[in-house]
DNA sequence: CGATCTTGTTTCAAATAATGAAACTTGATC
DNA sequence: GATCAAGTTTCATTATTTGAAACAAGATCG
């Protein structure tokens, strides 16, 4: 799954052990760990001891098993706050989310995959982290295409070899050809679809955020199949066109960082 | 200020050329950190490389400049879903706010800090990250003070040396000897208060949230003086008392690690 | 326009830290 | 009380990190 992280020595190795307990999403025993782990026995046992200090991992001792950290909440609050959209987002969200009344979502890239950094719902107003930081596949939703569009040669590639092209839907894309010869629509038109290739009766219109020429994020507006057409979408497009400058503004403004 | 997180070789210090970014709160030049940090210019330069490769700082090549990077945000969402007290306590939270009608915070430690996961106010609802993943001081803060009290003495001089003693009021606590004296008395009545220490005008009461005798969090209700007084402070007792015992439960029965 | 400074990047031998097989400890199970 | 599983420590070997210094690439100035 990570193909240039892997060559970064012990700080690549004792992240990647994060990686695999993070996985879990549960608190784990150190021997299940170690199942799922490439490294030896005394190796991981060290790079969890080691997370562990370090307060990216936490031990519980009555259980003897480890979770995840609350020093990654802590750091993960600098970046947000300094390196994501979101901050700068929040108004012009709220507004869009006025004019529309439909689940919108802001995401940016990480690693060539798809993270939500702000959301906006109906349901249920605040949901702090257990919305922001997910992440999802990049070659079968609206905002992900939308960015991938806009990608170079270069890191195009390298982010298509990290997709699954899994088959969520009759509709996914089955693979990098098929999505190529939509992503170059998508730049044409200046808007990317997502028809229920992510699940049934799910669809959107994203556009990208760009700033000089890269893509730093991307908006969507999210419905059903069962309340709107597809048709229904592109009433979206001037609202969307209008948040999606405005955080480029913004974006410019505060001299975010360009990938 | 980070005691027992030094001693973890290349990891360690690579995490705290992390820390050096993160406390710029905004994109800085190598130059800049490497004013700030102890490291010699080449092994800073290759920790700065070795975590950008990682996905945890951002590089922009266009202004030369490293920001937070968003695999924090990722890994944050794992650590808050998986172990913070936040996810389990949002319905007690509702709850409790639409009782007291006062703002409410949900704390957690690390580091010898305090460590907000969760909040409820009125101003606005919606805050995410810029909320959680907040830090502040443990000496003079009533969540702080109230998981102090219950800390083993082994676990409390540690996070005692970690204390600032800055004099944010004239009611701040000045050094250990008088904050200890005021632990003892959390300890005995149950419940810790914010009198002025942190900010002038604002007061709080606070209560931990304990799992088999060991603080795990805390939660308090914060006002003004302008709205109420000290002894104001204790009709939220019962309500607060309650919503501290939810949680709790929630805890034991979702084996949530005991620190 | 060339000299000088500032900032960022690479090199390479020496110093240090990571590695992992195996031995050991602990506690549970029968 | 013997057996087994899970977790922890040891230590010689190996690989990585380290940092002074040299180098490159712009900027700034006389």
């Amino acid at each position: 799954m990570n193909i240039a992280r892997d060559n970064d020595g012990t700080v690549g190795k004792a992240l990647s052990a994060l990686e695999l307990v993070a996985a879990f999403e549960r608190p784990v025993r150190f021997s299940e760990v170690l199942e799922h782990s490439p490294y030896p026995k005394a190796t991981l046992y060290r790079f969890l001891q080691t997370l562990t200090n370090q307060g990216l991992l936490q031990y519980d001792p009555d259980q003897g098993v480890y979770s995840m950290g609350m020093r990654l909440v802590r750091l993960a609050h600098a970046a947000w706050r300094q390196s994501s959209l979101a901050p700068i987002s929040r108004d012009v969200l709220d507004t869009l989310y006025a004019q529309v009344g439909q689940t919108i979502h802001l995401a940016q890239m990480d690693a060539g995959q798809v993270l939500y950094v702000e959301k906006r719902t109906a349901i249920r107003p605040v949901e702090m982290f257990s919305q922001a930081g997910k992440v999802g596949p990049a070659y079968c939703t609206g905002v992900g295409k939308a960015m991938l569009a806009y990608l170079d040669d270069a890191t195009l590639e390298a982010s298509l070899q990290k997709q699954a092209f899994y088959q969520h839907t009759q509709f996914t894309h089955a693979d990098a050809e098929s999505l190529k010869t939509e992503l170059s629509q998508i730049q044409a038109e200046g808007f990317s679809y997502d028809r229920e290739e992510h699940e049934t009766g799910i669809i959107c219109i994203a556009k990208a955020i760009l700033l000089k020429g890269r893509p730093i994020g991307a908006l969507s507006i999210t419905t059903t199949t069962a309340r709107h057409s597809f048709d229904d979408l592109n009433e979206w497009k001037q609202p969307l066109t209008q948040a999606v400058e405005q955080i480029a503004q913004a974006a410019k403004d505060w001299q975010f960082p360009t990938l």
